[in-house]
DNA sequence: TTCGATACCGAACATTATGTTCGAGAAAAG
DNA sequence: CTTTTCTCGAACATAATGTTCGGTATCGAA
C-alpha cells in the first residue's frame, strides 16, 4: 500500500493549484473554502478529509519553503562584514521572484502565524549567533529586545519592498538591511 | 434639541463599557457583537443604529487617543541627542499604564488598521523631521525605506514590551529605541 | 403635563461561511 | 475480480453578521 493513492495526489494537487490561482486573482483573505472547491471541482467533504482549513492547505505546501530558506545560521563575521551574507541576498531574490505571491501572502490577516513564525525564527537565528559569537562583549541592551527589534524591522522592510512599485534590487535591500543591522549591533555592544 | 438624547448617551456608554470589560476578559478578537449586546443588555437593532461594527465601536472611543498622543513633531536635535525626547517617554508611559488594554488591542487582527495607521503616522513624523532637519546631509539609503524600517521596528519593540512578563520601565525602552534610531540615522547619513 | 418625535426592543428573517455526516458510487490496489 | 479506499453531493448543524418592522418606552419641549 503505497502511501499515496493516486486519487489523493490528484485531489491535493487540484486544491493546491486552485488556491494559488485564486490567491493571485483575489488575494488570500478574500478566498473562501467554497471558492477553492468550485475552482478545483472538488467536493466539500473531500476537502475536509485532507485539510482542516484554508490556512492548513496553504501551509501544507509552503510551510517549509518559507521557513527554511534564508534562515541559514549566521556567523559573527557575517554580521560585522561590510557586505551582506549571501544567504540574505539569496533569500530576498527568492521572494522578489515570487513577489506577486508573497506580497499578498505576507499581507494577509490569516497568515499572522506565518509572519509570527518567520519573525520568531529570524529573531532566534540572530540570538543564537549573538550568544555564540559575541560572548565576550557585553551589551547594555537586553538581547531579546534587540533581536526582536531587528527581526521585526527586517521583515517590515522586506514587506515594504515587496509592495513597492519601483523596486530596488534584492542586493540593494540586502545591503541596506545588513548595514542597519550592523549599526544597531555596534551601538548595542558599544563596538564603535 | 441637544445633540445627545440621554438614551443615546446611555446606550453608547453601556456598549462601550461592555466592550472594554469583554476585551479585558477574552481579548478583542474573541468578542462577538452578540457578546457585547448580552453584556450591555442592548438590542441588536440598537447596536447597528449606532455603530457599523465592533471595530467601529472601538475606534469611536479610542481613535484620536491612540493616534494623537506620542506623535508630537520631532526635531533633528532630539534625534541626535544622547537622551530620548520626553514625548517618547511620555507616550510609552501612557501605554505602559494601560498595558492590559493595549497589549490586547495591538495584538488583535481586526485592529490592523490601527497598527497600520500608527505605523504610517510614526513613519511620516520621522520623514518630516529628516527632510527639514537633515537637508544638507545626503543619505545613501532611500529615506522612505529607512523611515518604514524604523517605524516598524519601534512599534514592534513596543509591542514586545507590552507583552513581556518582567517589564522594563518606559524610560529604559525609550532609551533603547532612541539609541537604536540614532545609530541607524548615523549609519544612513554617514555621520560617524 | 401633555404630546409629538425619537430611540429602543425583540423577534424574525436573510445571508454567508464553516464544518460534519452518510450512503451511494467510482476508482484504485492487490 | 474482490476488497478497500476515496470521492461525491446533498443535507444538516452551527455560528456570526446585518436588516427589517411594528410595538412600546422615553425624551424634550411647549
Amino acid at each position: 500500500m503505497s502511501n499515496l493513492d493516486r486519487r489523493v495526489q490528484r485531489t491535493r494537487k487540484l486544491l493546491q493549484d486552485a488556491m494559488m490561482q485564486l490567491i493571485r486573482e483575489k488575494g488570500y483573505d478574500a478566498i473562501t473554502v467554497q471558492d477553492i472547491l468550485d475552482r478545483a471541482n472538488i467536493g466539500r467533504a473531500t476537502f475536509y478529509a485532507h485539510y482542516q482549513s484554508k490556512e492548513d492547505l496553504f501551509l501544507a505546501h509552503h510551510d517549509d519553503l518559507v521557513l527554511t530558506v534564508g534562515l541559514e545560521p549566521l556567523t559573527a563575521e557575517q554580521l560585522l562584514s561590510p557586505d551582506p551574507p549571501p544567504s540574505l541576498v539569496a533569500f530576498l531574490e527568492l521572494l522578489g521572484h515570487n513577489r506577486s505571491l508573497y506580497q499578498v501572502i505576507i499581507h494577509s490577516r490569516d497568515s499572522d502565524r506565518i509572519r509570527q513564525g518567520l519573525r520568531a525564527a529570524v529573531s532566534v537565528n540572530l540570538a543564537d549567533c549573538l550568544q555564540s559569537g559575541f560572548e565576550k562583549a557585553v551589551s547594555h541592551m537586553p538581547l531579546d529586545a534587540l533581536t526582536e527589534y531587528l527581526a521585526s524591522a527586517q521583515l517590515a522592510l522586506i514587506d515594504w519592498w515587496l509592495n513597492q512599485r519601483t523596486p530596488y534590487t534584492a542586493q540593494q535591500i540586502a545591503t541596506m538591511l545588513h548595514q542597519l543591522r550592523r549599526a544597531a549591533l555596534q551601538e548595542a555592544f558599544a563596538l564603535d
